[in-house]
DNA sequence: AGAAGTTGCGCG
DNA sequence: AAAGCGCGCAACTTCT
């Protein structure tokens, strides 16, 4: 922190940027202009030398034009995604004031036109909003100096660095096998516009078994009423529901819109319109979830099902490392409530395994559904039935989101270890409340008000956890990229151009697991690197308190299991 | 005709 | 098999 360079990088219209030396208390020191052709080579100059912190309106609008140049910077800060963060926090005395001029722009909108017809005047303008805003940030960081604010920042800030790198390496993807999948699992190719033939095949099956020759199988009313009109007196068309009837229709109709389901979401249509030169380059976008979790925009990126994972295939000479966490939530939940005894139960590899050695329940699958039942609130069910015995097990653990729970019922703002605090709940939910507090208010309103305020205490409750798992996650990524940053350029670059084409990089993150796509003389050090990472993570939250947070890991060619 | 809402299912 | 949290997307139906 001490002697680090902090410049300020700003992009005008047209392309020209300008640089503004800062010093540590903020204040500028010098000014460069650069034009649109000059720009990227005194940035990597820059970098190279100095390895300063940059600061950026937002990595989305400004990295990829850096990028495309091949140009990578090391750190920065985010003016957007920490606006987001500090406006927000409980953490702040006085917290950020809340402008829409450092909101992220929707992903469907395209350039980030709000600021700059804002400040179309003079690109001077622009800078001094950059400036302004970022001692802002830094007031309200220092303010709290506790130093998490800050941590959280600087990850935050990293993560919106990855999202861009990711994008423009891609996670290798393998169209023929792809192609193969769907050909084996859906059938034949159709010519444009039909169906595959498994689909064709199993469509008229269950047709044939409903009696009804011409019925068109996706669309809820009609299959519905035809499920009825067969016997099958299902409420809904959804895959738990149909299983539970005993009717010869049933599995031909399941396989289909499992069928069905492939084809849509991930078909041929997806294979032509997102993989291109071997690369899936989903769209991430960090913090796009009210907890910290990333949500991606296009393609689906977070929703790959696991039957296309052997597409993802390493580059000849290239390996993958696969690497995920096993039960990252409870373990974030132990070490949050200090609980020794649910830490000593996430001593190891299977958490699951370990509540069962306590005694507090019998089977592995009942340890699973008890434990996911205390992180999101389950009243009801078996998983609800399960939940008070952890209660008895782990008082600590179980007092922490239970507390979060009330807080959320009462309409208070919960935060994650690092100070990320939930959204105040609607003003819709708050006069909802208020009416039903009325001594003469209606016992309908007053159950539908009691009704809303569990949901928001269940949303509450598992945002300190799924919201600290985020920030693991985060930095765990964030020490993986800067171990990266050191492994020397491949022997055998890549086929795919870009910035990545020689260089160790990560391929693809989702909540508690990242793919790496490495030169295969840098595999074994990269699995070194994602394990490292994963400690320093865990102790950079936590310090020293006992709290095993397990890697599932392996070298492969491909991300299947 | 197009927007908005609903359903269902993929992921953690 | 489990009913509890957070998402994105496609296809359908309903509203304007």
């Amino acid at each position: 922190m001490s002697a680090e360079r902090r410049i300020a990088l700003v992009r005008a219209p047209g392309d020209a940027w300008t640089a503004v030396d800062l010093d540590a208390a903020g204040d500028e020191v010098s000014r460069t202009t650069l034009g649109a052709g000059e720009a990227a080579a005194w940035v990597a100059r820059t970098e190279a030398a100095d390895a300063p912190r940059w600061i950026l309106r937002s990595a989305r609008d400004d990295y990829p034009f850096l990028l495309a140049a091949g140009v990578r910077l090391g750190r920065a800060h985010d003016l957007v995604l920490c606006h987001a963060i500090l406006r927000d926090t409980a953490s702040a005395a006085r917290p950020l004031t809340a402008s829409p001029r450092w909101v992220r722009t929707d992903p469907a909108e395209t350039a980030p036109a709000l600021f700059d017809l804002d400040d179309a005047r003079a690109e001077g303008d622009a800078v001094a909003a950059v400036l302004a805003q970022y001692g802002e940030q830094r007031r309200v960081i220092a303010e709290a100096d506790d130093g998490r604010l800050s941590l959280l920042c600087a990850a935050e800030s990293a993560g919106g660095l990855i999202a861009e790198e990711m994008r423009a390496a891609g996670l290798p993807w393998d169209e023929r096998v792809h192609d193969g999948i769907l050909t084996e699992t859906l059938g034949a190719r159709p010519a444009a516009g039909g169906l595959p033939s498994r689909m064709v095949e199993l469509g008229d099956e269950v047709r044939r078994l409903l009696g009804d020759a011409t019925l068109h199988l996706d669309s809820q009313p009609k299959l519905l009423r035809a499920l009825h009109r067969a016997g099958v007196p299902a409420e809904s068309t959804g895959r738990w529901e149909l299983a539970a009837y005993d009717h010869p229709v049933i599995a031909p109709l399941l396989s289909y819109k499992k069928l069905s389901r492939l084809l849509s979401a991930n078909g041929w249509g997806w294979l032509a319109e997102w993989v291109r030169e071997g690369r899936f380059r989903p769209v991430y976008i960090p913090g796009g979830v009210v907890t910290g979790r990333w949500a991606s925009a296009g393609g689906g990126a977070l929703q790959l099902p696991r039957s296309l994972r052997p597409a993802v295939r390493a580059d000849p000479g290239w390996r993958l490392v696969v690497a995920d966490v096993a039960q990252l939530e409870p373990r974030m939940l132990a070490a949050m409530a200090r609980d020794e005894a649910m830490a000593e139960t996430a001593r190891g590899t299977d958490l699951y395994a370990g509540v069962v050695a306590s005694g507090a329940v019998a089977t592995r699958e009942e340890a699973k559904y008890a434990v996911l039942g205390a992180m999101y609130g389950a009243t009801t069910g078996d998983s609800g039935r399960l939940v008070p015995r952890l209660r008895r097990v782990y008082p600590q653990a179980m007092a922490l989101v239970d507390a979060a729970a009330r807080t959320g019922e009462d309409g208070g703002v919960v935060s994650t270890w690092l100070g990320r605090s939930s959204p105040a709940p609607s003003a819709d939910w708050q006069e909802l409340q208020a009416r039903a507090t009325g001594a003469d208010a209606d016992p309908a309103l007053v159950a539908q008000a009691r009704r809303r305020a569990r949901d928001w205490g269940r949303f509450t409750r598992n945002f300190v956890v799924q919201g600290t798992a985020a920030e693991w996650s985060l930095i765990w990524l964030a020490e993986i990229r800067h171990r990266l940053r050191g492994f020397a350029d491949a022997e055998r670059p890549a086929p795919a151009s870009g910035p990545f084409a020689r260089a160790s990089h990560l391929a693809f993150f989702l909540h508690d697991e990242v793919i790496l796509h490495v030169p295969e003389e840098h595999a074994d050090a990269a699995a070194d690197a994602v394990r490292d990472a994963a400690a320093v993570a865990t102790t950079r939250l936590f310090g020293t308190f006992p709290i095993d947070v397990r890697l599932d890991l392996r070298i492969a060619d491909s991300a299947d299991k």
